[in-house]
DNA sequence: CCAACCTTTCCTGCTT
DNA sequence: AAAGCAGGAAAGGTTG
């Protein structure tokens, strides 16, 4: 069975199309880590909320204009011959050996991509990437994301990744931890499984379905953004059997 | 250096 | 048969 049949409309995103590309491959032993971002004067951080995880979306514009005004140069370019259509390396020809240095700075992020997927910790106030339950609740917060992942009950808080496996690169891509291999589905999968025990996500029939459980803050500390989002319509054209 | 935390990696067995 | 799911176990990377 096809993963993603939903088809979305979302009537008042102005957002063009050039902006609608996965964030490039980055590696944390590159000249694109995070060190530049978070060397970064401390009042581009706005605090308004109190939850326990404050997920800082709202300071990346302004993370981002400052960017600008630095005249950071984008090093990357897309083209049609750039395999998948955002930008990152289709699941079929991932690398089965570790990526080579010239093939990970090939595909370093940008940092002003890095800035949509940095967190403000509320702890200690400063930047971090996020876990890898505030990463999901960042890419689902993202309307261009919705080909990648989306909410399909989302006063439940379950979601089904469509591209799984652009999903993991993705992830191994924000979190920049060294690792020898490649991040995949099936590990990112393990991951998500952990989060059983302690309560942040709950298990939920479905192929590639998770669901936030009640420790991970969901309706409670935080809801979806696209909760809010009144312009938002959701169809799909085939029954999701799995949905509770 | 150490320990805690959060994964990452690998694996076996089960299910779809 | 292949792929995904569940979860144990151990190891790794980051951070304070």
């Amino acid at each position: 069975m096809l993963c993603y049949p939903e088809q979305f409309t979302i009537a008042d995103d102005e957002t063009p199309l050039e902006e609608l590309k996965t964030p490039e491959i980055f590696s944390c032993n590159n000249p694109f880590n995070n060190s530049w971002l978070l060397n970064q004067p401390e009042k581009q951080i706005k605090s308004t909320e109190t939850s326990d995880l404050f997920v800082t979306n709202d300071f990346t514009d302004e993370v981002l204009q400052v960017v600008d005004k630095d005249d950071f140069t984008p090093s990357m370019s897309f083209s049609p011959a750039d395999s998948s259509s955002d930008g990152l390396p289709s699941p079929s020809t991932l690398p089965s050996e570790p990526p080579s240095l010239e093939t990970t700075l090939a595909h370093a992020i940008e940092p002003k991509k890095l800035a949509e997927w940095m967190v403000e910790d509320y702890v200690s106030h400063k930047r971090r990437r996020p876990y890898l339950q505030e990463f999901l609740r960042l890419l689902l917060d993202k309307p261009h994301y919705l080909d990648h992942a989306s909410y399909i009950n989302i006063n439940k808080g379950i979601f089904k990744l469509h591209k799984p496996q652009e999903i993991a690169t993705l992830w191994q891509n924000v979190k920049g931890r060294y690792t020898v291999r490649n991040m995949t589905y099936d590990k990112m999968a393990r991951a998500l499984r952990l989060y059983y025990k302690s309560g942040i996500m709950t298990p939920v029939n479905g192929r590639y379905t998770f669901q936030f459980g009640p420790q991970s803050g969901f309706n409670t500390s935080w809801i979806p953004k696209l909760n809010a989002h009144k312009s938002l319509t959701y169809s799909t054209n085939h029954p999701i059997s799995n949905a509770k």
